[in-house]
DNA sequence: CTCCTTGCAAATTGTTTGCATACCT
DNA sequence: AGGTATGCAAACAATTTGCAAGGAG
């Protein structure tokens, strides 16, 4: 069985805090992790997570991304769907730095991922005239997509 | 009995669609436009508006600005507390261009804004290389505050 | 006079909470 | 053993919708 990076990095944490490494953390966070680059919802965990383990209450699972968003574990993608998205977090997905940036078109609602850091400089500047210390960041960009220009307005 | 300019913009936008320009729409407009700089709720909308017009539903208040921000006459903010703000928007609101960044405590959940605008260049690339046309953006930088660091964590 | 719009109340949806039970450590 | 976590169902909160009545063009 071989154990993986962020799992074990997930069982520090919880016994750093005290907390318990029970099966449906594990999983959750799992599921997050093998599905690296889609933007889940609570829901949709859910459903992964049943899939092999129907007993797993939707409770346990928003209570367990709450978790892992406090721990940094997972990123938050709020899309203006009326609900909150989840990835796993872009200090564990293997690469340097991944953030998240969509370009959302207001005629067709169309959102469109956008991968390029532009606030790279921007933090730094932020760090220094404020003191607040940046973990992450996120950035929308509302507009009018190439194909709804097309089609005149 | 002054007319500015938002009202007037507002009743030929909506006479361009064969809407029509009613009491309540102009009403929660000028409600926002009264308080630039505030970032208001749908709630906080229906208490403004009805201290005057008592009348007013809430569901009007969402009905409208729903309108409002397809007209792109207003800015929509969420800063993950469960309920979107919304406030003038920055194309009205007399000055070059006014956008929304906000610096959001992970550990006290406190929200600074952070107002200089680090996008510009990044909007003319976006345009350049997709063709998706941007009229505005929101950033959001998760972090840890001065005061929350100065406590250690 | 014809639709669009409103107010109200009920319905929805995403998320949170209380509590008895089950589980880590 | 002892406190933490879980599952379930009920509670919540923000927003949406259906519908009859009112109002703008």
């Amino acid at each position: 069985m071989k154990k993986n990076r962020t799992e074990e990095l997930l069982k520090e944490k919880l016994r750093e805090k005290g907390l318990k490494v029970t099966n449906q953390r594990i999983l959750i966070l799992s599921a997050l992790e093998q599905n690296k680059g889609r933007h889940l919802t609570a829901e949709d965990i859910y459903e992964l997570v049943t899939q092999d383990h129907p007993e797993i209450g939707l409770a346990t699972v928003y209570r367990t991304i709450q978790l892992l968003w406090d721990m940094q574990l997972i990123d938050k993608i709020n899309l203006d769907e009326g609900c909150v998205r989840y990835e796993i977090g872009h200090l564990l997905d293997g690469e340097e730095r991944h953030n998240h940036h969509h370009l959302i078109c207001r005629t067709c609602n169309k959102v469109i991922p956008f991968d390029e850091d532009l606030l790279e400089e921007a933090e730094r500047h932020i760090e220094r005239t404020t003191g607040f210390h940046v973990l992450d960041h996120e950035v929308k960009f509302y507009g009018i997509c190439k194909e709804c220009m097309k089609k005149g307005k």
